[in-house]
DNA sequence: GTTCTCGGCCG
DNA sequence: CGGCCGAGAAC
């Protein structure tokens, strides 16, 4: 006989997380019970601090009580977040790979915000302003931009971009796509002037040498043949966007004089 | 191999 | 005492 074990709606966690009880039934500590959790995706959790690990930022774990699932307002404790280096040691537990990445669990290649601990009460180390103001990053970080592609509302992938042949990846994963996507992702997050690496250090052995603000090519010289081109494009797609304007307001022009109501579908 | 279960450490 | 996680048992 199959004992199906409950696994209830959590209310406390995003939508789709599942809690459950199980009651030890033998040995020293029978009657006492575990808890488990299991996320939207079926991964089993069985603690707190790995609950924690797994949805970062996204919720605040403070108040949360694993035992009930709820979240208990008197349970205001000090600030016993902290972020974790983890796994730094050479250690001979096996990593957690489910959970100790340090991977967003998101897609964005956007800013977001990152709690980072800037000063400790302990630490007699001057904090460098400059650096502090930035967020942290993986060195190689645009590594996890592989396979990601622009698509329309109907799920077809769009038609990819071609990069200027003076553009050059630089890094452990050399392929268009990635140094697309890197591009765009620098474009996005800073303002600055996009250079790329201009080290020829960096070209040699970018583990050390890398300019982390800058995407990982190497240093470009934009053309005077390359802005015609670029203005003779941005012309063409504004022609086009006119005509495909003037085509609609013509249609919508003919649609009311034939229908003055304009009734919906 | 993966999943389940209880022991036991540690705060 | 209870949270947490290791490790043996079970599959």
């Amino acid at each position: 006989m199959i004992m199906e074990r409950k696994r209830t709606d959590c209310p406390a966690l995003p939508p789709g997380w599942k809690k459950e009880e199980v009651i030890r039934k033998s040995g020293l500590s029978a009657g006492k019970s575990d808890v488990y959790y299991y996320s939207p995706s079926g991964k089993k959790f069985r603690s707190k601090p790995q609950l924690s690990r797994y949805l970062g930022n996204t919720v605040d774990l403070g108040s949360f009580d694993f035992r009930t699932g709820k979240m208990m307002p008197s349970k205001m404790q000090k600030n016993k977040q902290r972020l974790r280096i983890e796994n730094l040691s050479l250690s001979k537990g096996k990593p957690d790979l489910n959970t100790a990445l340090p991977i967003r669990q998101t897609a964005s290649i956007f800013k977001q915000p990152v709690t980072k601990v800037v000063n400790h009460p302990n630490n007699k180390v001057k904090t460098d302003l400059q650096r502090a103001s930035e967020q942290p990053r993986q060195l190689f970080w645009e590594k996890r931009l592989k396979g990601l592609r622009s698509s329309d509302v109907s799920e077809e992938v769009l038609k990819t971009m071609d990069l200027p042949k003076g553009l050059q990846s630089i890094g452990p994963d050399s392929s268009d796509a990635t140094l697309l996507s890197a591009i765009a992702s620098a474009l996005h997050m800073s303002s600055a002037p996009i250079t790329g690496q201009t080290s020829s250090a960096a070209e040699k052995n970018p583990a050390i040498w890398l300019n982390t603000s800058q995407p990982l090519c190497k240093a470009f010289t934009v053309t005077d043949e390359d802005i015609r081109e670029q203005e003779l494009k941005v012309r063409q797609a504004r022609l086009s966007l006119e005509e495909a304007l003037m085509a609609d307001t013509l249609a919508r022009a003919a649609e009311s004089s034939r229908d003055p109501e304009g009734r919906a579908p």
